[in-house]
RNA sequence: CCAUCAUAAUAUGAUACA
């Protein structure tokens, strides 16, 4: 069973989820018995698959075998018909288990926060006497990428007056939703905060939050004194800086960084590409764009997606190059948007 | 018999136009 376990766990880490369930399937024709562990591991993949009936024959399993109302199979339960788009199945399996502890209910406010739902969330939320720091965190991220960026740090700022451990998931997500909403003093605030509770350097995405937080508050000169002041820096920190100078206008800075992130060895992703060619559009420098639309494809074997084709469509019709534009949506495999 | 090692849930950064 351990062996098992251990590889139906690491084919759905790995991405290959529909091969975990695969997996499952040949365990249980051998007679061997799952156990918690396997319950668990086997939901993962299915939400990952959006598997919503073989989801359910798990959950059928799981009842017919006697399973004990157990914090982590369930909480896998409500994580898989949220991410399924079975909400309602997700809230009776919460309300059926007994002695809701801070787990379960993270699992709940995260299920109804990913829908939309977040006056649900907040309820349970609300109700939520113990709170870790997940379900903090799971607060401010979720007004954040709802649009609720007040509330957002407001729950941010109700979990310092608790005294709760802010972790860097929950001060990410609060430098986020300043970043969307322009509060520059309280991203300042929490730049301080992080710089007394770091012991060593800040972690690479801490600080790309803080880079893009700087950036999009106006303050182009701070994002970029914390952009050299790191030391290792990823695809997403570069594509944070590059689309910083585009906002700004200084395209210029766009190029000259992102030659300096393929010197430095890093990979661009289609991001880094849309960014660098929001630079091009920003400054209407159609022959960048042209350069690096084809770069892409003959020097990084990316195929663009409909947010490249936006981009070269932008820059091409604003500085009237109507026919061209046309041409090249006539010519793109997908159906424009 | 002892020692050592492996498997649990939730949250976290960039990307044009609008």
């Amino acid at each position: 069973v351990f062996a098992y376990n251990t590889m139906i766990r690491g084919l759905s880490l790995a991405g290959l989820a529909y091969k975990s369930v695969l997996l499952f399937n040949s365990m249980l024709l051998t007679g061997l018995i799952p156990d918690n562990h396997t319950y668990t591991f086997v939901l993962k993949a299915c939400s990952g698959l959006n598997a919503l009936i073989e989801g359910k024959q798990v959950h059928c399993m799981i009842i017919k075998a006697g399973i004990l109302p157990s914090t982590y199979v369930h909480s896998s339960l409500i994580h898989m018909y949220a991410n399924s788009d079975g909400l309602d199945c997700a809230r009776r399996v919460f309300d059926g288990f007994p002695e809701k502890n801070t787990l379960i209910k993270n699992a709940i406010i995260t299920g109804y926060l990913q829908h939309g739902r977040v006056d649900e969330a907040r309820e349970v939320f609300d109700g939520t006497i113990v709170k870790d720091d997940a379900t903090w965190s799971a607060m401010v991220t979720g007004y954040s990428r709802n649009g609720m960026y007040m509330e957002a740090l407001g729950v941010f700022r109700e979990a310092t007056v608790c005294g709760a451990e802010l972790n860097e998931s929950m001060i990410v997500s609060a430098l986020s939703a300043c970043a969307q909403s322009g509060a520059l003093d309280q991203g300042k605030w929490i730049h301080l905060y992080a710089c007394r509770r770091a012991r060593a350097e800040m972690s690479a995405v801490l600080s790309t939050a803080l880079v893009d937080m700087y950036a999009k508050c106006g303050s182009i000169e701070s994002s970029y004194e914390v952009f050299c002041s790191m030391t290792r820096r990823d695809v997403v920190t570069w594509t944070a800086m590059i689309s910083g100078f585009a906002m700004h206008g200084y395209a210029k800075k766009s190029f000259q960084l992102f030659d300096e992130m393929v010197a430095a060895g890093i990979r661009p992703n289609a991001a880094a590409f849309v960014a660098v060619l929001s630079a091009c559009t920003h400054v209407g420098d159609i022959e960048m764009g042209r350069y690096y639309f084809n770069r892409m494809k003959i020097d990084f074997g990316l195929t663009p997606s409909i947010e490249h084709y936006g981009c070269m469509v932008d820059l091409l019709s604003r500085a009237g190059h109507l026919a061209e534009a046309e041409d090249l949506i006539a010519s793109m495999p997908m159906e424009p948007n």
